[in-house]
DNA sequence: AGATTGTAGATGACATGTCAAGTACTTTGG
DNA sequence: CCAAAGTACTTGACATGTCATCTACAATCT
């Protein structure tokens, strides 16, 4: 069925997109959660840091990078900090500000659960698509988060 | 940086995805928030209950439909039954089941949001992508969905 | 019919996310 | 230098999601 909102090209992209994203989480999350006791979230806080100069953060330069809440990034990293995978420490300059850095454990455990994620993004997605689909939805994510993005700044 | 895992393309493809839909959902919800008093999860169910015949849904099938777990079903109905959105009801020919439906608040809620709503979809994506980038993203949906819904069934 | 197994849904404990406030330090302007 | 305003992060209360388990009814098998 096609809504009255949108044609038809336009429903069936926008219909699909969601139904992609729901399977495609709730799919990574559950292989990622067999091999490794870590979450998306988990994961995601990882390597980004296992990516980061010196392995570390300040806190609010993570989340905008991320896309998170402060608030979000704080309670994510304290409850990683019970579980050792990453550590926080005092800025250096600003002593408002904190750092997070991964711990032993914590690239441990990021560096055991890469391959099997990575294959994973290519078992389920990736490696379904043409270099030519890939290209087409690299365009289109730069066009939507360049609006998104540049919009956010604004009064509105 | 492209990661050791995905070439230049696909490393695109999938680092934008991911930016794409962190930020684009907490996008929608917000907007969706601010003139609604939906959530996202509210309004998904609001509306697969308003497209359904007779408005209502038997849970499990409504569940299967919206790829969520049973249970958040469950817990998502009760809380919205609370709000007075929708009811539950005894399913006619199993006396195990229960039905969901709208009830008038929950009609009206979905009918005054969806003008807002659908205006958000088109501004934040559908009418920033062309008919062809349209076309190329319900491909990719169509093929990563029924990947992730054949594999689904099988052993594995 | 009675026992066994299966299915629908609810429930409780707990992990995660959001929002509004609180605390502590920095910056700015006189 | 001090008051006011701003920034960085934490905290607590509460909404939401997950998982395992429970209850009740249904279907099947003898």
């Amino acid at each position: 069925m096609t809504s009255r909102w949108l044609d038809e090209t336009e429903d069936r992209a926008w219909r699909g997109y969601r139904r992609l994203f729901t399977l495609l989480e709730s799919r990574l999350a559950s292989d990622l959660g067999e091999d490794s006791d870590l979450s998306m979230a988990d994961y995601t806080v990882l390597s980004n840091l296992a990516e980061a100069e010196g392995r570390r953060w300040r806190i609010t330069a993570l989340a905008e990078r991320m896309q998170w809440s402060q608030s979000r990034l704080s309670h994510q990293i304290i409850r990683m900090e019970r579980r050792q995978l990453v550590r926080r420490g005092q800025a250096e300059r600003d002593g408002r500000g904190a750092v997070v850095f991964l711990t032993k454990q914590g690239l441990e455990a990021i560096a055991a659960a890469t391959p099997g994620h990575m294959a994973a993004v290519r078992k389920h997605m990736i490696d379904l698509l043409t270099p030519e689909q890939l290209a087409v939805l690299g365009d289109i994510a730069e066009t939507v988060v360049d609006h998104l993005l540049t919009e956010e700044d604004e009064t509105d």
